[in-house]
DNA sequence: GATTTAAGTGAGAACGTTATCACTTTATTT
DNA sequence: AAATAAAGTGATAACGTTCTCACTTAAATC
């Protein structure tokens, strides 16, 4: 049975291309690795050796010996978010130029799974991580949730703070650019202004601005108005969350808001759908303002109103600062640990047109 | 100076602990690696040093020994299409739950880039392998492209078939597709149909089933309303590309298409926003059909319609196929190797209204 | 109580590299 | 021509696990 030999075709080593070409072990690696120095005839020998066998080196074994992966983990909430999904790319395209790879690993905002993921990445000896961390507020002070990051290995903390851990963070100014959004629209002449979140950090401080803006409009502060629970009838990712928030929000006419304000790609995806749903008109029956901006949104009818973050500079400054850890341990990254980018808002016909200033 | 000493906090090793628990390592191999047996106060010995030292096993060292990484590597073209971040997202779900990870890797549609992530995915000793190939149908009768995948590791093709690798296969039936798409635009009166891929395999069966189509309805096949081809001036993966290529179509108006085609998710947004810039009206002026479904898809105004590949599926069968080869690489799957999904036309507003079935 | 079976253990050889060390050969300098 | 430097090489010890093997002790069988 030929056959059966030819299924396991045998992983060859680097002792096989030593001994077809006639060399040591110590050579090859030194042929194929680029270090020390052979002979004109050696290196031809064992380049031979290795193109006939197709020698392909195990870079677990390499790893073993340099103790170094060449791999980053990229820990996010849900690649299917847009922003998430131009961060791992960006991120991607400038991680494969240098020879490392990407790992990526989706929380859905859930701590423990948080957790596990770090334990996996940690466990795989990752030369680097870079994490939009799904803790929550309260979570953040829990030393046992902090205990799980190594603070040996390189760290980029994007999109989210964490305040207790000394890891370089990059993030846009949340407070600021949900304090623009909701003057925006009170400036319009809204009063009543929903805002729909989730429990993540990021959230929290976009609230805070929200409320701020408010208050500093001598506009009252309307929990009722907040909403940013998670229930569990609704699974998150998805557009379900935005409608089911929506059409919450809107149920009660008396007391409803005549503005919302949605805090993800996602979240105002599924606004809009339920403002549709519920048959009321943007931005007559209610005024429509999302967080992170999209291809389509200038295209809708009306064209959505966003905050824009500026994405590809949070992907590329922390990657690069990521990388500037990984090769240079001992750099001192204290001047500017922090990097807070500003956000832009994007006026388009989702408010109205009535602007005042 | 005690700081300099926590900076280099040593990782620690099976053999610190089994010192600290004062067992030898093969004992604390046991009872970590819950295999073979141990006493109950070794046990209770080894759990406690391992904790108190925060030990972290070295899963490179595992590797190693195991021949196993328990990760496998995700091959797209671009992973900020919807399409692929979906599927990504489904496979990762599904792989953390058996201790796997993924490593994503986009192509941008480069066949070299390609080679490239194979040879460090192979270095990588990945334990499978699911890839959207970015081979032109040119090169696929290339051996050489060949040489470089491995038959020996599981293997799994989505998305794109590629003829002459043993691999099994999950994809849509784009040829039915675009055939049904294609005949959908006829029957309600278009005669002149542009259509705007690139020079992917996937695009040319689809691009075959429009022309199927035309033929079939006595329609000639104009090479002018192909629009495949990628040019230079303008990056891929990106929005531009379906701007681009409409004007391009639209460029002279006696010869002006009154239908277009959009082969993917980001072509057909890019169509949406050419269309627009030019003041032209959907369907009046042109109609619209994407393939790929999408959140905002029945929102537009007209709601446009579209292609809908069960992305879910393709995802859920493949992966599970995946698994299956690995986890038991003797399985033959000859009987169905190759899974061929239909698409579903969802028909909304943007080819017109008066339909004719 | 003698024998078999099971449970618990440690020593040590792998796994496939890298890189140090010692050595030989060749090239370069005095 | 002798002395030194440089280039080329092979043996071999790591790296941190797993896991077989051999062994001791305890439990179960007759």
């Amino acid at each position: 049975m030929p056959r059966k030999s030819e299924q396991k075709s045998k992983e060859y080593t680097i002792k096989d291309v030593a001994e077809l070409a006639g060399v040591s072990t110590a050579t090859v690696g030194r042929v194929l690795g680029g270090y020390g120095s052979a002979s004109h005839e050696a290196t031809q020998a064992v380049r031979e050796a290795a193109n006939k066998l197709h020698y392909i080196p195990n870079g677990i074994a390499q790893s073993m010996k340099k103790k170094t992966t060449k791999s980053v983990g990229l820990i996010v909430a849900n690649i299917c978010n847009p922003y998430f999904s131009s961060i791992a790319r960006i991120v991607e395209s400038v991680l494969v130029k240098k020879g490392y790879n990407i790992i990526i690993c989706n929380t859905d905002e859930d701590g423990d799974r948080e957790i596990s993921y770090l334990k996996m990445l940690y466990e795989k000896r990752i030369d680097g991580l870079m994490i939009a961390s799904a803790l929550k507020e309260s979570e953040r002070k829990d030393s046992q949730f902090n205990m799980t990051y190594k603070e040996s290995i390189p760290t980029i903390i994007i999109d989210r703070e964490i305040s207790n851990l000394k890891f370089p963070t990059v993030a846009s100014d949340n407070f600021r650019g949900a304090y623009e959004a909701t003057s925006h629209l009170i400036k319009l002449g809204h009063k009543r202004i929903g805002i729909i979140g989730s429990t993540i950090s990021t959230f929290f401080r976009r609230v805070e601005g929200y409320r701020q803006a408010m208050l500093d409009h001598s506009l009252p502060f309307d929990t009722n108005l907040v909403f940013n629970k998670s229930y569990k009838n609704v699974k998150p990712g998805d557009v379900s969350e935005g409608i089911y928030a929506t059409k919450n929000l809107l149920k009660y006419r008396e007391y409803r808001p005549t503005a919302i304000f949605a805090l993800n790609n996602l979240l105002t995806t599924g606004v809009l759908i339920a403002v549709n749903d519920l048959g009321l008109k943007i931005p007559d029956d209610v005024a429509v303002i999302g967080w992170d901006d999209f291809d389509l949104a200038s295209l809708l009818n009306p064209p959505i109103t966003v905050v824009k973050q500026s994405t590809y500079n949070i992907a590329t400054i922390a990657i690069s600062r990521l990388l500037q850890q990984i090769e240079n341990p001992n750099t001192i990254l204290n001047e500017e640990k922090k990097v807070i980018l500003s956000t832009e808002l994007v006026i388009r016909g989702s408010c109205g047109s009535n602007v005042t200033y």
